[in-house]
RNA sequence: CGCGGAGUGGAGCAGUCCGGUAGCUCGUCGGGCUCAUAACCCGAAGGUCGUUGGUUCAAAUCCAGCCUCCGCAA
């Protein structure tokens, strides 16, 4: 069961070891996506269908005629990836080894939606990804298995999400063949240790150049690729992508040097390498203040 | 037919409303200055103005269609 991209790697691993049947997938139901609002199957309904496996995807599972469907391909074992859901007690108990979870972090910390983008948020230097035994709560199950991975210092979420996409679907299907011959040691997570990683907002995205600028820094690693850092320029939005802390200080929102695009931070300053100004594409910072005609000294909010 | 922005030398922009010889910031190349430089000074190269058609003596600019990119909303 699962529905983004890093659910079709591991469903993909889990075919590729050849060690296991796979029965059925399930996944959310087609979605609208893009500006044309082009009705999109997940990622995961599109490695299945390639396999001709059954696919599934209930409006919930919180109903009998779910749990008898479920049943009916008498599952071993339901492995969840990213479904976007919490399973009932119901399916709980239908596969004889319960059910198992890759989480991309280090539970019991970030338990919930975005983990990846809460560790590079928060300045962390390590994550990881965690297999575990399902329970009723969210990401509070026991733990199977664990790998670390340190967190690059410019690295952004979306980078460190294709690196735990592989490493979590490697080390799923070492943890599925694990389960097969019954060596497995569940630990369970010390609750007083866990934090939340909630879903990420729009709101959280708009700054100003007052905070520090190392906080700035792990802001837009943290927000790329969605929803993407941005400040207000004459009333218009620019994202940034990308950016470096650099010593030099000033007024906060003050240019202090064109190329590299520098800005100065409540605490030192920060080198926009890659903005996206509203209604434009990706582009170089300098690239930026060289259309805007920027000089040292310049605000950079218009 | 959801709302909106944009396509102009290698990059980013101005010029479009009020048609009339292609402009700015940066980069590139050459030269100079300097102990030296990503700094500064001088000079040069580089553009069928997204595309097709229309109006006109004349279109980057006005009109119509088409292509592509992007922001918002989902």
């Amino acid at each position: 069961m699962g529905t983004p991209d890093i659910a079709a790697h591991c469903l993909e691993a889990l075919l590729a070891c050849k060690q296991h049947e796979v029965c059925a997938v399930y996944t959310r139901e087609d979605k609208p996506v893009g500006r044309k609002q082009i009705l999109t199957a997940p990622p995961v309904k599109q490695v299945a269908l390639a396999s001709g496996i059954p696919v599934c995807q209930p409006k919930t599972l919180r109903t009998e005629d779910a749990a008898e469907t479920l049943r009916s391909f008498a599952p071993d074992l339901v492995v969840v990836v990213a479904y976007g859901r919490i399973l009932p007690p119901e399916v709980l108990s239908v596969p004889r080894y319960g059910c198992i979870n890759l989480h991309v972090s280090l539970l019991p910390k970030y338990r919930g939606a975005a983990p990846v983008q809460w560790a590079v948020l928060n300045g962390d230097r390590e994550t990881g990804v965690t297999i575990m035994q399902l329970d009723e709560g969210l990401d509070t199950g026991d733990i199977l298995a664990v790998e670390k991975l340190a967190i690059g210092e410019e690295e952004t979420s979306g980078e460190l999400f294709e690196r735990v996409t592989q490493t979590g679907a490697q080390l799923l299907v070492k943890t599925v063949g694990d389960i097969a011959r019954g060596d497995v040691h569940p630990v369970p997570q010390d609750d007083a240790q866990a934090t939340l990683a909630p879903p990420l907002t729009k709101e959280m995205a708009h700054f100003d150049f007052s905070a520090p600028a190392s906080k700035l820094h792990s802001l837009i690693l943290g927000l790329n690729p969605w929803p993407a850092a941005y400040f207000d320029h004459a009333g218009k939005k620019v994202k940034v992508l990308r950016a470096r802390i650099a010593p030099q200080s000033g007024a906060p929102g003050t240019v202090l040097a064109a190329k590299p695009l520098t800005v100065a931070c409540g605490e030192g300053s920060l080198i926009l390498d890659e903005v996206v100004p509203e209604g434009s594409r990706p582009m170089e910072g300098s690239a930026w203040a060289a259309g805007r005609r920027f000089r040292a000294g310049d605000s950079v909010y218009g």
